[in-house]
DNA sequence: CGATGCTA
DNA sequence: TAGCATCGG
């Protein structure tokens, strides 16, 4: 889930050639998760080989790479440690929450209503162990760099970025701009096309760069005080943060 | 999500 | 060939 930023955050847009040969460090995890509660067939079920094996996060991994090395961008990705305990009663409601759309996504299957099974299997996605082994592996196929991360891998991903091993850290999630990213980016993808949820509307999602250092300019925070406003608006360590206080307010009452 | 197919 | 539909597994 990660740190509600929206609405401080004024992101650019970014053209995919400005990343021409600079390295850019995804969350491993995230991107998982996109391709498993995304590519999915019109039954809402993910894609799946002859033996029944989910294949959606390896068709997912195999195109959007090829694409993005082929416009010479240079793909890293960092994976998820042991989560801090801190973590846990975040970890915990999200496992509630995932059997409870998994009894849904279940029973949507067995009345083939498409629909349902789509809304609940993408609540009810988790990217395992097994699909995590063979994502790695298929990166290591291709070449590609993996970083297996000791915890947060949004914190490895902004470390990398900060010692300059990587431009970018790369996640829907805003977290590695706590961590310290000089440079996060989302929506990194290759057609911006995108469906809304549960509308037929298709929307034009463009990536977008978030430069850490005219964040803080911009809102007047130092990194410490960005961290704090992410403490009152919530993050996965803190999941509910203070009642009521969103992004603006937060932001109002550390200045 | 991203590729491929179909239609005008 | 652009734009929408469907396939992929």
């Amino acid at each position: 889930m990660g740190v509600n930023l929206r609405g401080l955050v004024e992101p650019k847009i970014l053209k995919v050639e400005e990343l021409q040969a600079r390295a850019v460090a995804f969350d491993g995890n995230n991107v998982l998760y996109q391709f498993l509660s995304s590519i999915r067939g019109a039954d809402g079920q993910p894609l799946r080989d002859r033996e029944g094996r989910i294949t959606s996060h390896l068709s997912g991994l195999l195109y959007r790479n090829s694409n993005l090395l082929e416009k010479g961008v240079r793909v890293a990705y960092v994976f998820d440690g042991e989560p801090h305990v801190f973590k846990r009663e975040e970890l915990e409601s999200r496992m509630k929450a995932r059997a409870k759309a998994r009894v849904l996504y279940e029973k949507a299957v067995e009345e083939g209503d498409a629909e349902k099974a789509r809304l609940y299997g993408q609540r009810a996605v988790v990217a395992t162990g097994d699909l995590v082994a063979q994502a790695k592996r298929l990166l290591s196929c291709l070449g590609i760099p993996w970083v297996q991360a000791p915890g947060e891998g949004e914190a490895q991903a902004a470390y990398m970025a900060k010692k300059g091993d990587v431009w970018a850290a790369a996640s829907q999630d805003y977290d590695s701009l706590l961590f310290g990213a000089p440079r996060h980016i989302r929506n990194l993808s290759i057609t911006g096309r995108r469906k809304l949820p549960r509308k037929k509307l298709y929307i034009n999602v463009e990536p977008e760069l978030i430069e850490l250092e005219r964040l803080k300019q911009s809102l007047g925070l130092t990194q410490s005080q960005l961290v704090d406003v992410g403490i009152l608006v919530g993050t996965d360590y803190n999941p509910k943060g203070v009642k009521g206080i969103g992004p603006k307010t937060a932001l109002k009452l550390i200045k």
